[in-house]
DNA sequence: CCGTATCCTCCTCGATACTG
DNA sequence: CAGTATCGAGGAGGATACGG
């Protein structure tokens, strides 16, 4: 449309890039394991498999409902297996896929910087604030 | 407290597991990077200086509040400088810090891993969708 | 040019209660 | 045991307008 305002002209792109940095793999992937308890459930599951009940011992904060979402997320990307024994009362099994354990490494990359760095952005954090009060 | 009844002592539980986790540096760091527009922000830093308003021409879906916030954050931690030159118009450019380069290879690796399995995690998605519909 | 201030909306997450 | 259903509070983040 060459009849389209500047200001229009903005709108579209905005929605353009936007729709644009949600397909880009990083993005989704650092969605996925950003979230509060993904890596708490990766981590636990690297130990060998576990049922949901171990799962939510282990992993003390977290609700039924957030450890159950967290797990069907994880489930639904191909991350972790979910098996059900019909049994009285029945158990269910959770364990890491392949590809699973393929992203520890990453995880375990993204920890060994923070552990190494943490230290150095508490300082700078410490001088920021201190240099602006308020 | 030997008084405290069983409900108390889960509750207690759960707070301190959340503020323990809450310290971990994994967490402050993915906290830090996951964040919509930290990436986009490093990434194009990663290529030299720059100014406000390159950064807001570059990363065009950010709004001007994201983007002062985002850029905040990172001078807080120590990840970027901020330098004003209080010429007319002001000007303010932004630029990695040592720290902030050492970054970019964690978040090189979670990109590396992202577009060499996403393909499986799409395929994941579509066959868990497939088997669960509604 | 580089922000701040305000408002407003959506959406996540926890708490609670209930079920096969 | 392993969930599901529902509700409500709180925060993230965009739009808009204004300021140094």
């Amino acid at each position: 449309m060459a009849t389209m305002t500047a200001e229009q002209r903005r709108r579209q792109a905005k929605l353009a890039y936007n729709a644009y940095v949600a397909e880009c793999p990083s993005r989704q992937v650092l969605d996925a394991i950003s979230d509060k308890w993904v890596t708490l459930v990766l981590s636990a599951l690297d130990e060998g498999p576990m049922r949901y009940s171990d799962l939510a011992r282990r992993i003390a904060g977290v609700s039924q409902k957030m450890l159950t979402q967290t797990l069907r997320m994880l489930e639904r990307d191909g991350l972790l297996t979910r098996t059900i024994t019909p049994s009285v009362p029945v158990r269910v099994d959770y364990e890491l896929t392949p590809l699973g354990e393929t992203i520890l490494p990453v995880v375990g990359a993204i920890k060994q910087w923070s552990e190494a760095h943490i230290e150095q952005i508490h300082e700078a954090r410490a001088g920021y604030d201190e240099r602006n009060p308020s």
